[in-house]
RNA sequence: GGCUCAGUAGCUCAGUGGUAGAGCAGGGGACUCAUAAGCCCUUGGUCGCGUGUUCAAAUCACGCUUGAGCCA
């Protein structure tokens, strides 16, 4: 699986745009942080790169959870939205373009894709009849609702029956092109368990769905009949779009897809897997616009094995972690604990461990102990050895050499978890090497020469360790860049040359003789805070 | 009810036919450059249960069981 599209300079990634119902939760900030994970790396890999994020502000839903605040729809959606905002600048995520379904561009191209759907034939004006669940915001079998008429997901709400006119989308006229699609990119859906699912469902036969809505004020009116609301996914799915819009750019389907159509990847989370897998590309060859890459369904968080959520009071706070055990501890737990796909638990003494085990004490240590060492044996400064004169042999060169080809396609396959690992292989042989070689006995054999040499292996080994961990753990890796004296910023690499692959990630590249900077730990052991 | 995925060391997981592995956590040791870190050694598993196929099964087949999920 590879969704960089070669035959452009330019890689577009999404998260959902979340829908503002509440402040942020675990599960959005994972999907966020996996996000720029992803693009960070594009980025360095030197794409031209776009990270589009946002929110979604339309329906029933938010229309009676801002009456319950009372606040206007508008007031509301403006609050909730800027907590996402804030929570993505506390986790360092480096987004291109915040996306409001709320935005007044935003209907200027909902509308004109409303109309080629329109044209093409496909929706009509139809009956629906059934139980709608407003937490959903979906019709639900009759034989799937609980007692009462209440609706599994949100059993504290009872389904509220509606017999009304719909617009109706023609999803059934897709059934053999999307069985079509799947066939020919197998990589469209991941990961497979998912995408299982999908072809499953799709098997069944897809019956057209319903894309307006009567009885609701707060979204975009139906071109062709403003008695009917939008259905607040038809919109949303078109955030995507909208958001691939120049600041001054008029608003029009043509502006918007110019640059960046197609959409590399989508990442979501499992729940909106059939939006985003059979809704949103029929979607597009309705509007007969080319389909998305793929769709990446990740998992959900659990805490200390249970499912987060109100009723059993456990949610966890992002803010809150975040503030207590720092930006890159929270990104790299979830990056390299949990198996991007799987489902994954949250639990501070396992992350407390892990952390402390990682990055405080293989890779902060190894860095600082190494520095130490620098300043006493070497004068401050990176020894003067060039690489090519370090045998191939080397255990740390070895690894080093082919570190960087190693985490190319885990980063690409979204299977960040092994490339974490893949480094800390370097990292952990590193704190082997240096006791195996023992510069403090070189040095006081006066073997100078090949004590330089076996710290200037480390610290090229830290650097690259630092360089290619440096999407999940932007502030670490620039702290330990930093401190090796090399002034780039890897936290807000920009796909510049700078501070490109094609350089940095090749073992050997620290040069000799340059000046170090003052060690520091770069990474405090933490402490479990209850 | 149908279907999918998973069940391997205390925890998180790798291992898809040939004498059970990693990281973390636990125990011991030697060292000293270092964030009481690192290094070495080590405790720990009838590989969910059962039957079958095979010279040989964690691995294949069937059944059961537990958990997660999909079936608008």
């Amino acid at each position: 699986m590879n969704y960089t599209n070669t035959s452009k300079n330019t890689f577009a990634i999404t998260t959902p745009l979340y829908y503002v119902n509440d402040v942020p939760h675990l599960g959005s900030a994972y999907t966020t942080i996996a996000a720029d994970v992803v693009a960070r790396f594009q980025r360095l890999r030197g794409l031209s790169v776009l990270m589009i994020t946002g929110t979604d502000e339309h329906g029933q839903k938010i229309e009676r959870t801002a009456q319950a605040y009372g606040r206007s729809p508008q007031e509301h959606c403006d609050l909730i939205a800027s907590s996402f905002v804030e929570l993505w600048e506390l986790l360092g995520i480096k987004y291109d373009r915040f996306s409001r379904t709320t935005a007044v561009r935003h209907q200027a191209i909902v509308k004109e894709f409303f109309g080629r759907v329109w044209d093409a034939g496909d929706i009509y004006l139809g009956q629906q009849k059934g139980f709608y669940c407003v937490s959903c915001e979906e019709f639900k079998e009759e034989r799937d609702l609980l007692e009462n008429h209440r609706c599994p997901l949100h059993p504290n709400r009872e389904a509220e029956w509606r017999d009304e006119q719909n617009y109706f989308f023609r999803l059934s006229k897709y059934q053999n092109q999307l069985e079509a699609l799947y066939a020919e990119q197998p990589n469209f859906i991941q990961p497979e368990s998912r995408r299982n699912e999908v072809l499953n469902f799709v098997r069944q036969g897809l019956q057209d769905f319903s894309i307006s809505r009567v009885n609701l004020d707060w979204g975009f009116p139906v071109p062709t009949d403003p008695n009917h609301t939008l259905y607040v996914w038809f919109d949303a799915l078109l955030g995507y779009v909208t958001a691939l819009l120049e600041d001054g750019d008029e608003p029009t389907l043509a502006n918007a897809l110019a640059k960046w159509w197609p959409i590399n990847i989508h990442l979501i989370g499992k729940d909106i897997l059939r939006f985003h897998a059979v809704y949103w590309p029929a979607m597009l060859m309705s509007a007969q616009l080319p389909i998305s890459g793929g769709v990446f369904g990740h998992g959900f968080l659990t805490k200390d094995g249970q499912k987060m959520g109100k009723t059993l009071g456990n949610t966890v706070d992002p803010v809150d972690l975040v503030r207590r055990y720092g930006a890159d501890a929270v990104r790299y737990y979830f990056v390299k604990e949990i198996e991007f796909g799987k489902d994954g638990d949250l639990n501070e003494t396992r992350f407390v461990n892990v952390l402390n085990a990682d990055l405080a004490n293989d890779l902060g240590n190894l860095l600082n102990r190494t520095l130490k060492m620098a300043q006493k044996y070497c004068g401050g400064k990176v020894p003067p050895v060039a690489p090519e004169d370090i045998p191939s042999d080397n255990a740390l060169k070895a690894i080093g050499m082919e570190l960087g080809q190693r985490v190319t396609p885990a980063y690409e396959n979204l299977a960040f978890s092994q490339g974490c690992e893949e480094i800390l292989t370097l990292v952990r042989s590193s704190n082997k090497y240096i006791d195996e070689q023992a510069p403090w006995t070189l040095y006081k054999q006066k073997q100078q020469q090949a004590l330089e040499q076996v710290l200037y292996a480390v610290l090229e080994s830290v650097r690259l360790a630092a360089y290619l961990l440096s999407p999940v753990t932007p502030k670490l890796s620039s702290s330990i860049y930093q401190q090796l004296g090399i002034s780039l910023d890897l936290s807000q690499t920009t796909g510049d040359a700078a501070a490109t692959f094609a350089t940095h990630a090749q073992w050997g590249m620290l040069a000799a003789n340059h000046t170090l900077g003052e060690p520091h730990p770069v990474f405090q052991r933490l402490e479990l805070v209850s």
